[in-house]
DNA sequence: AGATGTCGTTGGTGGTCCCAACGGTATCTG
DNA sequence: CAGATACCGTTGGGACCACCAACGACATCT
């Protein structure tokens, strides 16, 4: 029989502080999202860009002419880092950043060709480096896994 | 039917950019990562401190007097925020700094009483903010999703 | 015409992670 | 013992991410 009654700790018993820490959700979600992390950006950085990149050039192909705010709130991105973002895009020459006519506080982001060869390529990257970061995974733990952890992101 | 054939888009057919790329397991790793942080981080500021002093303070705990190398090591912080870590927790009062007598390079770091007692809160703060994180799910699928969350975080 | 609000932009803060270099100290080796 | 080697804590810096405040330009509402 353990001993059951360290006051001081708490209720957690005999268990070292570290392993107790280490063991709780919140630090394995951020191990976890952290090598996912590192698998896709290394990825993506292979076609020069950046996860955000990714994220807007998306974004902008399905949206068509889109207005930076109105990106901003689909992606969920800072203006003032979309501005950053975007200022990599166009000089890579993958969107086009032109006023709008019908509301000169607009700019009107489209996609170019090469940013639409560009995308497809990341998507693909993107799915490779998802792919090594599920392959611990079986197909219907993957299906599983991915559920709960949807409920876990939303709340 | 739906046209399957769609070249250009690399196989994924006429799906979204947005939306698939909003599917992968690590973008919903991202999000559910940052809400667990947000949430563990705003309950251990209750306290006054982050989690990276939380981390460390329970190594200290743990490690007894400890170099603060050997705490880079067990908590993977690296040196340099080793030291504004350590600064923050000595001005709080919970660790000392105490110049080791058998090798005058290293720094033996303690736990204060103080210290132990403000660790006891933050495990139990940290311990609730995961419990409203795993809310969502009923006790059989949080088990299930830590075990899958494992394998994903050691690759 | 004036109030109100949105647009893109600039500037700044704080957290996390990583690397390079330094003076001080210990240890290993000839 | 002398010199090379390595580790200690510290400083400085950089990249990335998330967030907030303020601004001039412009559009819209009343």
């Amino acid at each position: 029989m353990e001993n059951e009654t360290a006051a001081l700790t708490g209720g957690a018993g005999d268990e070292p502080a570290l392993t107790r820490i280490r063991a709780l959700p919140s630090w394995q979600l951020n191990r976890a999202s952290a090598r996912g992390r590192r698998l896709v950006s290394e990825a993506l950085a292979r076609e020069g860009v950046r996860m955000s990149h990714h994220a807007v050039l998306s974004a902008v192909s399905d949206l068509g002419p889109v207005a930076q705010a109105e990106l901003g709130r689909t992606t969920g991105f800072d203006p003032k880092d979309m501005v950053g973002i975007l200022n990599d895009l166009q000089a890579a020459g993958l969107v086009t950043r032109a006023p709008d006519p019908l509301d000169r506080r607009k700019n009107a982001i489209s996609l170019t060709d090469e940013g639409g060869r560009r995308l497809a390529r990341l998507a693909e990257l993107g799915d490779e480096a998802n792919e090594e970061l599920l392959g611990a995974l079986t197909p219907g733990e993957r299906e599983r896994f991915l559920e709960l952890l949807r409920k876990v992101a939303e709340g």
